[in-house]
DNA sequence: GCGCAAAGTTGCTGCTGTCAACATGATTCT
DNA sequence: AGAATCATGTTGACAGCAGCAACTTTGCGC
């Protein structure tokens, strides 16, 4: 046969689709998302998708599952800096960083129009991503670097604050333009918590 | 004629697809929304809204518009407290409460898929709420009760606080049930700033 | 080899947003 | 008053969408 030949099964059509995916929010926002497509990039037809993801939405919890991973990872990055107090704003401007680079791919899984519960690995990746900012929190109570008090409640204060920067970045609320200005006003008001 | 009789021209079609648009984007949210639904329950054909909105962004950004001066009066609202520090803080709970009770229509407001520049009345009422918050804002430097620095800082410092509360918690992104105690958490959270 | 199940396809239904053409009715000019 | 005009609604059409059903191809276990 010849080596040019699309065989009949893709392959690996799943992580495809999944590619696609990404990379089709990232340019029409998740309204432009279509599942065909998705299907037409991935070059499958119409229907191939709903033999790997339930519907729409299922892709979409996906793509969100997929983006909690990346933000996790880019919070969890570590930096030259050393002390945990700078780890934790680091991570912080890491969040709104991420927010401004790939908003379509935030939104996704933020304002996403399906309840969390029923999609359970969304649910866990958003669940390690909270936790990777409570380890950081942790280390700052350990060495004094922050008042004492519940650190979960602590964390949902400064996920809060790096959240709501983002999302009003992103909906062009703020009167900066660029996005060192916007991590600059982020730098500051981190301090002021 | 009968009282009854359905006359042609409705009268007052642009306001009562307002209204029905607002109604519905709280049942079914922003996906949901759709024109010929709210054509629908205007009882109108599925193209006379067309007459009054130029597409569907239109008529989102109409109730998006709408929504941003609900949020407005309602932070704006006398409370018997008195002081500039707690009628800033009731305000921030009355933007929390505000998207609590309607979170569809506050997302409408801030996850639009459209550049808020392109629809100027929304855009001025977005800055209206936003400086309503920041004349508070400015009564508590006034009289001390803020430490010194640029006042539209902290106001957009204390806007990303209680924004980022309200979408993580309509996001479910909290371990709180009840808006009661997401309430206690917005209170705690903005005496720690 | 055979049969079965997984993976992919075509075709359909009902819905949507939007365009174009037409109908109705209020207003305004003579 | 009567006609012209224009805003306001209506019907009909088109393409694109999500999701369902029925069919086809292929790989794998026996």
């Amino acid at each position: 046969m010849p080596a040019a030949a699309k065989p009949y099964h893709h392959g690996n059509l799943k992580e495809a689709l999944l590619d696609a995916a990404v990379a089709l929010i990232a340019e029409t926002g998740p309204r432009g998302f279509t599942l065909r497509e998705v299907a037409r990039r991935a070059g499958v037809s119409h229907n191939a998708p709903y033999r790997h993801f339930r519907d729409r939405n299922d892709l979409l919890a996906a793509v969100a599952t997929d983006g909690f991973d990346r933000l996790t990872r880019a919070m969890a990055r570590k930096s030259p800096q050393s002390g945990p107090l700078n780890r934790l704003r680091r991570s912080g401007l890491a969040y709104v960083d991420f927010a401004l680079r790939f908003p379509q791919h935030f939104a996704a899984m933020f304002d996403a129009p399906w309840d969390q519960r029923d999609y359970p690995e969304c649910a866990a990746a958003a669940q390690r991503c909270f936790e990777t900012l409570l380890g950081l929190e942790r280390d700052c109570q350990a060495v004094r670097q922050m008042p004492p008090g519940d650190p979960e409640r602590h964390a949902y204060h400064a996920w809060s604050l790096v959240h709501g920067i983002a999302k009003l970045a992103n909906a062009g609320q703020f009167p900066w333009r660029s996005k060192a200005e916007v991590l600059r006003f982020c730098a500051f008001s981190m301090g002021q918590s």
